[in-house]
DNA sequence: TCAATTTATGTTAATATATCACACGCATCT
DNA sequence: AGATGCGTGTGATATATTAACATAAATTGA
């Protein structure tokens, strides 16, 4: 590895691009050997080419974990807007659990941009990436045994641990809810501490996009009577949601912007 | 929010890169409404705009630490010239700690790919997920309050929770070593939780890059009496190796390819 | 030490790519 | 109907990329 190459890494790590210009001005050597040294460098993958210059390449592939990162984009639009939206629930100072959903991760940042002195108890590690990013809170993890579909930390271990935390609010996403029941996951990694943090927790406020409503999944997470408020978007069924008014829940509904459902058939068909 | 913006974002995260030519034959649009639509998405910061195409715009931007990302390159090819080197070590079925120093990271990405059947406990986030993508072996993390700084968890029920582990080998890094007397360490966080495991291990190694050698920092960590075997780079000084082998430890020196200093004058006037 | 070889670099011309400006079709609104 | 705004396609122009060649510097082997 040049001399050159090792610098311009350092450079690009502070700032996440350059021109090839700039950069031959600065190494005082032509453009066409920049190019070449940039050629080098992308194809080990450790920079993107650009037009008329180059960026970082940001993290390398193994930070973030493809299954994760396809459910991110799904409604990723309603996800924000139900972030946006549950941070209206949050006072000063509170103790919060979020597990390891989508959902909560943009929830997540959210807080991060718009709140401090917060204290964030989560069992998800992208959760605590999220967070930890120039945030003015505290973050705290159960451990225990990773779960690579999900990035969060399951199994007796983590169990014991949350049976020690008792949060203000707790914020969970669910696979699937049905309004006179409660909510239903399918895996029973994460079964056992939602049950627990709904236990543990004063208030619990569940995340659930509109796609969930009236579904059912392997298991039975969280009775109804255990959920305080429900924050969806503005695709949820009316009669679902005048369901919850009923039982006296607290229900918030956010606007996104643009909802635009995709053809499955075009992407599949890719 | 478009259907084509939709669908494209969706197309890469299956694909990392698409040519305007082929988005233009599969939308059946001008190759000059492909590139309105990257240009729009590409100022979202949603893909980036390369050469004649399009590439997905990797890991969000949060999904990283700066700071951990930078550390990541200093010395990079002597770090993965270390961690090949302790892949060596490793015996099938064994139960390792790593901790979350960016060399344990480059060792991490090896076992990855080089093992299968291991359990593997650490205190980093980012070490779970570089383990989490494809690996064969059982990850077990221990919770506690996230350092940003180094994207791990301290505190005191790390700490409760590392007393419960007993691990086979055990691998650390460290910020100072001086081979008559251990290692230091400059933040108190990390020094407890590696001095929890450095008891509980049954074989204890030490990866350290020559940099840092004859280094002592605010806070001694581990006795020199607990290390069974060192991992460096061939630029360590020989001296302190031999006073290691003297003492009768194991000691693995990497031939990194390409050691080359970068002027770190060069590098701040940037 | 010198010549031979490789490697790194700069210059130019060609090719490919990106951008701009304009015109068209289509929907919406008054 | 006419006006407006939006998305789109076409072609001209500007810019960037690549390839080919020539030269300079470093490396190698006798």
């Amino acid at each position: 590895m040049k001399k050159r190459h090792e610098i311009l890494l350092r450079k690009l790590s502070n700032r996440g691009a350059y021109s090839y210009q700039e950069l031959s001005d600065e190494f005082d050597v032509s453009t066409m050997t920049i190019r070449r040294d940039v050629d080098k460098l992308a194809s080990q993958g450790l920079v993107i080419k650009t037009i008329g210059g180059v960026q970082k390449a940001d993290a390398p592939s193994y930070f973030y974990e493809t299954k994760l990162q396809s459910r991110f984009l799904v409604n990723r639009e309603e996800k924000l807007a139900i972030a946006e939206k549950a941070l209206e629930l949050v006072r000063p100072g509170q103790t919060l659990f979020l597990d390891g959903s989508t959902t909560c991760q943009q929830f997540a940042k959210q807080l991060t941009r718009h709140s401090k002195g917060l204290t964030i108890v989560t069992n998800s590690a992208l959760i605590c990436l999220v967070m930890g990013e120039g945030t003015e809170n505290t973050v705290v993890c159960i451990g225990g045994q990773f779960d690579k579909n999900t990035a969060s930390f399951v199994g007796p271990s983590s169990e014991e641990l949350s049976g020690n935390f008792f949060v203000d609010m707790a914020f969970l996403s669910t696979r699937g809810f049905v309004t006179t029941e409660g909510t239903f996951e399918s895996s029973v990694g994460n079964l056992r501490i939602k049950q627990l943090v709904a236990e543990q927790c004063t208030e619990l406020t569940l995340l659930v996009d509109h796609s969930k409503f009236r579904m059912r999944a392997l298991c039975k997470a969280i009775d109804i009577s255990k959920i305080k408020t429900v924050v969806t978007d503005d695709a949820a069924p009316e009669e679902e949601l005048n369901i919850l008014k009923e039982q006296g829940k607290q229900v918030y509904v956010a606007t996104s912007n643009d909802v635009l459902k995709i053809e499955e058939d075009v992407v599949s068909a890719s």
